[in-house]
DNA sequence: AATTCCCTCAACCGCGATAGC
DNA sequence: GGCTATCGCGGTTGAGGGAAT
């Protein structure tokens, strides 16, 4: 598709927003709300693109933004959440109330990065420091395991494709990889600790999905215990604790810490 | 007091995802 | 199903201000 020309090629303004823009952006909103960001700078009047407009709302005019320093609680949150999460900053942001994810990401990059250098801290789980680089080299893809399983999950974003393969195809090795099976008689491994954490919302979905009975008479078939391997500690969850787990899913973080703590591999958040 | 350096953070850019036609 | 418009996200930039020289 054609892209839209920038603001600066449409003769629209750039940079700090004024007081006046703000107050008209925020009446605007309070009165018609925000439903076209696009229409909206001309409907209100601003000499300003919708994505402008819509940066400074969420960023900065909302009236639910919570302002000034971040406390001691939310940085450890914060590095937590990175921890699980990666460079997720919405995903993060959407832990902490008021906080935005730009506000996030600048904290991280300007505080929390050298704070965690400064005092060496390794993530963690279960006490134990994970080397992640070593971790990556560790689980990349095996040609010879991708093409004989017709196993998924390359790229590093999100399981990319699932092919039906035969349960006794579905091998798992603790050593190398996560090998899950899923209700719908794939195969996935986890390959990466960056596919581990996209794993939540796609994956898991299936896995926890209305059919997951089958999964568990699946895995039971080819004369493997219902678990879903996670190469870190290692770490073995069932799946019924999976499937029981999915009854109360807020959301999937909430479901992961929730996991994990049960299983006993991770501690609790410590008090601050 | 003037200049330079460094840090912070608001704002922008580019791209992928998704909705709507 | 293909095309287009829009949104939302993560990475990056650069102005402004404080600290250091």
């Amino acid at each position: 598709m054609v892209r839209a020309p920038c603001c600066e090629k449409m003769g629209l303004k750039r940079g700090p927003w004024t007081a006046e823009e703000d107050r008209i952006l925020i009446s605007h909103i309070q009165v018609y709300g925000h439903g076209n960001w696009r229409a909206l700078p001309k409907q209100a009047g601003l000499q300003r693109c919708g994505k402008s407009c819509r940066l400074r709302w969420i960023n900065y005019l909302r009236p639910d933004i919570k302002r000034g320093n971040f406390s001691r609680e939310e940085e450890d949150t914060i590095i937590k959440l990175h921890e699980m999460l990666g460079n997720r900053w919405s995903a993060i942001a959407a832990r902490l109330p008021g906080r935005t994810d730009n506000e996030i990401k600048n904290v991280w990059h300007t505080h929390l990065k050298k704070r965690l250098e400064q005092n060496h801290l390794a993530p963690e789980i279960n006490g134990r420091s994970i080397d992640v680089s070593r971790f990556n080299h560790e689980f990349k893809t095996d040609p010879e395991t991708v093409s004989s399983s017709n196993v998924v999950a390359s790229g590093c974003d999100q399981i990319q494709e699932h092919r039906p393969v035969s349960p006794q195809r579905c091998s798992s090795d603790i050593s190398s990889m996560t090998t899950v099976e899923t209700s719908n008689n794939t195969c996935a491994k986890i390959e990466n600790s960056d596919d581990f954490h996209e794993m939540d919302e796609v994956f898991w979905s299936e896995v926890l999905s209305a059919d997951n009975s089958r999964a568990i008479s699946d895995l039971s078939a080819i004369g493997t215990e219902p678990q879903l391997q996670f190469p870190f500690s290692p770490l073995i969850i069932d799946v019924e604790q999976v499937h029981a787990a999915n009854s109360n899913m807020s959301d999937s973080m909430d479901f992961w810490y929730n996991l994990f703590t049960r299983a006993g591999e991770l501690p609790e958040l410590p008090e601050i």
